[in-house]
DNA sequence: TTAACATATCATAATATCATGATATGAAAA
DNA sequence: TTTTCATATCATGATATTATGATATGTTAA
């Protein structure tokens, strides 16, 4: 609680090592600033829950509407409608109504190529 | 509560839309098991946090060691080891030892895809 | 050895997220 | 114009995650 705006030389942390100040200095020019932290990590975390990844992984194989989702995951309609609000409020999905039903489809490739290298990364 | 572990077929969901029956057999044929579902999202979950992101943004520039992660994001250090922790647990980074120092590095080329891809995502 | 330092672990209160029941909306069929 | 159906929203209890203080471990220097 104490010092928190003050540069982090709080407990005398590796201070021996004023060599590494300038590998300090190069990562800190490249870092996005703290509200592009926040929406990516805030994008990261859409993916880490299993209902999302399932519908996306569906959505990656080909659009669906949402009693499609339901089927295909055997989840009631409250929770797919619900995870299909976040990822649409996230920018994951985009849907069109066609009458009573809503066909939705990945936004674009990133999503897909996000799931698939991940899939790649847990797999090998 | 009831009947969970019949078909989907509790509220009447989507009955009349039995065309989409194939499509739901197609996107169920490419379906990854439940626990590589459950092991994923464990996975893009560690992304799902500004401090992790932040640290594995820092190690996708050079590795660093603890105190130079600690500097450099002007977090306490106990802080960035218990994200170091579940980074490491989950496979994110490695680290050796040098002395009384641990230098991180990301594990693979695919936490570095992942997190510039997502960037990408969010920037456009 | 003792001290200092770099890092790791544990415990916890505050906060966020989850699945789901209840309910609303809005379109097509009867 | 009432029903039925597909979908969306709201409210909530159960559960998970967060940052951090307190403390432990292990390494080097004195």
């Amino acid at each position: 609680m104490e010092n928190n705006n003050l540069e982090n030389n709080d407990e005398g942390v590796c201070e021996v090592f004023n060599s590494h100040e300038d590998a300090v200095e190069r990562v800190k020019g490249r870092m996005p600033s703290e509200e592009e932290y926040a929406e990516l990590s805030e994008f990261f975390k859409i993916f880490g829950n299993p209902t999302r990844l399932k519908i996306i992984s569906l959505l990656a194989v080909e659009d669906l509407c949402v009693c499609d989702i339901c089927d295909a995951l055997d989840l009631n309609q409250t929770t797919v409608s619900n995870q299909l609000r976040i990822l649409r409020a996230n920018n994951l999905v985009k849907y069109q109504k066609e009458g009573k039903m809503a066909r939705y489809s990945l936004t674009d490739l990133h999503i897909e190529m996000i799931y698939k290298v991940g899939l790649e990364h847990i797999l090998e």
